[in-house]
RNA sequence: GCGCCCGUAGCUCAGCAGGAUAGAGCGCAGGAUUCCUAAUCCUGAGGCCAUGGGUUCGAAUCCCGUCGGGCGCACCA
């Protein structure tokens, strides 16, 4: 448990207690948080105990605050209580307190933060990815792959049990046109000259790897059959290709998915029946005709009477059409058998991680996933806003290989997965991203990669050094875990040491709230105090790592600079940024 | 016309499921540095949190309206 867990319990028994005690009236305390304080001159930890229990208790803030605070003060480790504000309790801890965190880092390693907190929470599956196979990925991909995979990882840390899953929209008219753009490659590749690629064709140049490919395994084979006869085949040989280069894109950015669930055996299986059997049952369904679009009308509506689905029921705008007008299911009715199969399979919480252009898909799948989940699950959709690429400030040029796109490929050769992850969680999911090659690969404070990989590297290279400059010392973190923390007293150490011992609670907060690039910021906070305190130990030389002629002294600065190193590393590892030991350039 | 997302310092963005004087980087103006990597650090100026209402002890945060930007809008996937 972490420490403001601890505490948060703590203070929670307290208040128990005094309504026990008859000092407080039965009152409801789950509103009442234990927090770090903005201002770290307001304490350790403040509680709004105080504002939140006035109005039930029929008291004044501050009148309940004096009660409260006698009482918080016979808490183990509390050395204050100070009343503020509007009636914040700021409580001031013992430093031993924050200094028994420091062997709980080391002792753990990476995996200090791991929390308890999915436990018994319902499986989570979350879906990322699930680029058509008809191209290589793209920068808009790209982003969707690195928040989705970090997202998952933050939940595994938080304990929750997480699938990673890929939907392959195999079936369609998407792989079709892929089909048919392919077969026009196989005919480039066997000698025939077909000019200019047809509309209603995927012109990416890459394909032509994938014709020849073709031609070479089967010959002229598919040269004097009819379409209907050649194109399942060649359709399935295109969306391997395209699976196998998706596939080497997301293995070099180190991401991978458990499942990966065809669209097109789904649909074989019948899923689509049963789900919307599972519909009818509740009365979901009906036959009709919806009302023409507002604004300007399509050229070709005319009103056609179809199966719909009553989302409307569950806060959708109108209700959504599951078979199209010649009776085949649209996707929509494949989408909703593929999130009904993910229920069935055991989740109880949906994630899907999607381009912002799905925006208008959000509240039909939320609604069906209320149908058919019978309301005990959720589906939380992360859309992803564009990202734009420069460098130096000039938009990049697109991909003529790709057809018209940078590709995934493109950006990893140009500036490192690692970077690349990084970066991508620098801005929240919903704001748009620009990402330009020259800043993000610059060696500078401006470049937030760069700056957190410093702090690492700086924190390894003075271990290097301390354990050259004492030979056979304990510095391991066996030993540093048992380093005397006595000396450890000074402002700005206690200062780096708290905000390692919020990593935990970093952890719960962003899985909670889905947000993974909240680690990405807390990273380059924990980079800022390191560097900081490195910097006051060129003036103050009791803050420096490395005392020479002093063991034990150095062991205890040096296990709050591995502390660094482990949360930090702890951090990437999540994010899947690999830490460097070096940064020479 | 409708729906979703966004609007915070000159620029790029955080702001922890309402809380205490609104934060960071860049840029600007100063300053530190024989030292564990000067690729770093410190100080300062700079904000009616788009706007008008509402809820609350308390709002950048929640609700409604307005303005501005992005995305999406029958049977496509």
């Amino acid at each position: 448990m972490s420490l403001f867990q601890t505490y948060t319990e703590l203070v929670h028994d307290t208040l128990r207690a005094m309504i026990a005690e008859g000092v407080l009236p039965p009152l409801d305390i789950s509103r009442v948080q234990v927090e770090p304080p903005r201002d770290a001159a307001h304490g350790d930890l403040a509680t709004n105990a105080a504002m939140v229990l006035a109005k039930p208790a029929g008291k004044p803030p501050r009148d309940l605050a004096n009660s409260i605070a006698e009482w918080l003060g016979a808490l183990p480790g509390v050395t204050g209580i100070d009343i503020a504000g509007p009636g914040f309790l700021n409580l001031r801890l013992q430093p031993e307190i924050w200094k028994r965190e420091l062997p709980l880092i080391l002792r753990a390693g990476t995996a200090y933060g791991n929390s308890g907190r999915g436990k018994g929470q319902g499986a989570v599956n979350i879906e990322y990815v699930s680029a058509n196979p008809t191209g290589p990925m793209t920068a808009g991909h790209a982003r969707g792959a690195i928040v989705g995979d970090a997202l998952a990882s933050l939940l595994v840390k938080a304990g929750y049990t997480v699938t990673r899953e890929y939907y392959l929209n195999d079936s369609g008219n998407q792989v079709a046109v892929l089909a048919r753009s392919t077969h026009l490659r196989y005919r480039e590749a066997l000698g025939e000259a077909i000019g200019d690629i047809p509309a209603g064709c995927y012109p990416g140049e890459y394909l032509k790897d994938v014709g020849q490919a073709l031609a070479a395994r089967d010959g002229g084979k598919w040269l004097s059959l009819s379409e209907d006869e050649w194109l399942p085949a060649v359709r399935d040989f295109a969306i391997a290709a395209m699976m196998d280069d998706i596939k080497g894109d997301l293995s070099s950015m180190g991401i991978r998915h458990d499942v990966f669930s065809s669209e097109r055996a789904l649909v074989q299986s019948g899923a689509v029946e049963k789900a919307l059997e599972t519909l009818q049952h509740r009365g979901l369904l009906y036959e009709g005709v919806l009302e023409p679009p507002k604004g300007k009308l399509p050229d070709d509506w005319e009103p056609r009477p179809q199966l719909l689905f009553k989302s409307s029921d569950f806060g959708d705008d109108v209700d959504r059409p599951l078979k199209k007008s010649d009776g085949t299911y649209t996707y929509f009715a494949g989408d909703i058998a593929y999130h009904y199969d993910k229920l069935q399979r055991g989740s109880t919480t949906l994630i899907d991680v999607v381009g912002a252009d799905h925006g208008g898909y959000v509240k039909r799948m939320q609604a069906a996933v209320a149908a058919v989940g019978e309301g005990r699950a959720a589906l939380d959709v992360k859309l992803c806003q564009m990202v734009s690429v420069l460098d130096n400030g000039v938009p990049v040029k697109m991909s003529k290989r790709a057809g018209t796109f940078i590709t995934l490929r493109d950006m990893i050769d140009r500036i490192g997965k690692d970077v690349l992850r990084f970066v991508m969680l620098t801005r929240r999911n919903d704001q748009t991203l620009e990402l330009d090659y020259a800043k993000v690969t610059e060696q500078s404070k401006d470049n937030p990669v760069f700056y957190v990989q410093y702090a690492h590297a700086r924190c390894c290279s003075v271990l290097r050094h301390a354990r050259e400059a004492f030979p056979g010392a304990a510095f391991d973190d066996v030993g540093l875990a048992a380093a005397d923390l006595v000396a450890l007293d000074s402002s700005e150490e206690m200062a780096v040491l708290k905000l390692l011992a919020t990593w935990p609670r970093v952890i719960d907060l962003a899985a909670e709230a889905h947000e993974p690039h909240r680690i990405a910021f807390y990273l380059q906070e924990v980079a800022a105090a390191f560097h900081a305190l490195w910097t006051k130990g060129r003036e103050d030389t009791t803050l420096r790592f490395i005392h020479d002629n002093d063991e034990a002294l150095t062991q205890t600065h040096l296990a709050l600079v591995r502390g660094v190193a482990l949360v930090i590393a702890s951090g990437l590892g999540v994010i899947g940024v690999t830490p460097v030991a070096e940064l020479r350039a």
